[in-house]
DNA sequence: CAATGTGAATTCTTTCACAGCC
DNA sequence: GGCTGTGAAAGAATTCACATTG
């Protein structure tokens, strides 16, 4: 149970370094780095430090993001609590889909890649989040830089080139499941795991 | 270019490091954690390598999988290159939705949340996808651990906790774009950004 | 007394630089 | 000559431990 649940005002930095399973000076250090907040003798007021870290992440500010891609994967993103949440707001789903364009997807409106200048420009968008096919994603990417998009996380697995200072962060969904399949294999290299290959 | 692309069959480690951006000296450490294979004056035989690579990976070996929730996240994993090659195979999609039981996705049938611990013995499953919503995820997580699933990965925004030696990778989807709004606040804290909150 | 913030010690990672090999 | 693999140096990150404070 979280501390502010608890009807508690303040944590202690061991009672959150073993919430989070690390260690507690570490912990206190990072803190430290975002300012001087912390009581001796009791610990940190739990609002000042939620305050703190959104500050420091920048949460607050208005994000608003493009989607390029309205397929599963940029419905699902669209739908996602950590796209809609913290300061950061789809302003648009794009795709190049006569049957896509027009519709809604959780409030969100798809509009045609074509209109991709005049959504960023009429709000601002300075992110955008690639979830084409790999076959689209170079154009799609071009596109968004040309437009003034400062940053782009591409979920497409394509790396791609940008012209300039634009920003690329490139995600691979599969990795994860590569680093667990590799603990896996570490654990029981032969044991009842999976079935023989052919 | 990629080296094999060019009919080539040696890469130095100065090309690779400069390909991926990484320094040379600690591409060739990291490579001699799989054994040595380089070729002083040469470089390193590129089909070689790549088998290297792929062993350690444990990739070539069959690694079933089955993803919960078969809503527009779990059956765009279903579609992604990541998760159908490379070792890993869809086993099944799982859902409680009647209106997808029996459906298929991109080759892969959905089936009953129920049926997890006939599919998961049949194919000997031993890594699981949670893509369903937060509220369902604690459930399905303990459905996986006791079927004898024994790697998770949670793209669902809940910390779970798993009894025993299950082990649990947690997915935010949403963390690199947060990164990416921290990186753009700090370049330009009050420039031609994001519009005002409001 | 309990818990912060931080010098100092430790550990891990990255990088340099070069002996040895092709 | 060019390049690998690695000992040794440099740099970062983590952790210990404690003076300090409410």
């Amino acid at each position: 149970m979280v501390a502010a649940d608890r009807g508690v005002a303040t944590v202690s930095s061991t009672e959150l370094a073993e919430a989070a399973g690390v260690n507690a000076a570490t912990l206190r250090r990072d803190l430290s780095h975002l300012g001087t907040f912390g009581t001796p003798g009791t610990g940190y007021e739990v609002s000042r430090l939620l305050a703190c870290v959104d500050e420091a992440l920048a949460v607050g500010r208005d994000w608003p993001i493009v989607i390029a891609g309205a397929g599963n994967l940029g419905r699902a993103l669209a739908c996602s609590r950590g796209f809609t949440t913290g300061g950061f707001r789809v302003a648009a789903l794009l795709d190049v889909d006569p049957a896509q364009v027009g519709s809604v997807v959780n409030g969100t409106p798809v509009a045609h890649l074509d209109d991709l200048p005049a959504v960023v420009s009429r709000e601002s968008v300075a992110l955008g989040v690639v979830a084409t096919p790999a076959s689209a994603a170079n154009d799609v990417v071009g596109r968004l830089a040309r437009c003034g998009v400062r940053a782009i996380l591409n979920f497409a697995p394509t790396v791609v080139a940008v012209p300039g200072d634009v920003l690329v962060h490139q995600v691979d969904l599969a990795a994860e499941l590569q680093v667990l399949s590799f603990h896996l294999a570490r654990h029981a290299p032969d044991g009842p795991g999976p079935g023989d290959p052919g």
